[in-house]
DNA sequence: GCCAACGTTGGC
DNA sequence: GCCAACGTTGGC
């Protein structure tokens, strides 16, 4: 695989996926938290993330992609905080839920499983695969 | 530098 | 609404 791929959770009543589409791009604020803040650091111009649902829905839904990568949060007024720019790439035709992937060997172990709390974290080419098969999506890449 | 208290996130 | 898992804060 060219790219990394990652998981940027949520919350659909702050930031749904709708909204994801409608705005076409947008910047990921609101990371507070310095091994997210890691992640986005390390994201890179064309690296992937699932668009995760957390607390309502609790499911991946979409696919996006990194066109800027980090610089600092204009939404902290202070602090090592930083956001990337992101486009959606896709809507996954099936949504992949959280009780799915603690149910599948191979998924069972992701970030996303293993750290509830953690609101960007990444993801292995074996599990990206994995979600993908179980999405019914076939990335073109 | 340790640790108790507290706050937040997010699953259940 | 509860609680587990963490992160942060502040007293000592």
């Amino acid at each position: 695989m060219i790219a990394n791929v990652w998981l940027i959770k949520s919350e659909p009543i702050k930031y749904p996926w709708s909204k994801m589409l409608e705005d076409g791009r947008t910047f990921w604020d609101g990371v507070r938290n310095h091994q997210a803040k890691n992640n986005l650091l390390s994201m890179r111009k064309g690296d992937f993330a699932f668009f995760y649902h957390s607390n309502e829905g609790m499911e991946i839904v979409g696919v996006v992609q990194v066109v800027k990568e980090a610089y600092p949060d204009p939404t902290a007024q202070e602090g090592p905080w930083v956001v990337v720019d992101v486009v959606p790439v896709a809507t996954l035709p099936k949504s992949v839920t959280l009780a799915q992937l603690k149910a599948d060997p191979i998924c069972a172990y992701m970030a996303l499983v293993r750290q509830s709390r953690l609101s960007v974290c990444s993801v292995s080419e074996a599990e990206f695969r994995r979600v993908c098969e179980l999405a019914d999506w076939n990335p073109e890449f």
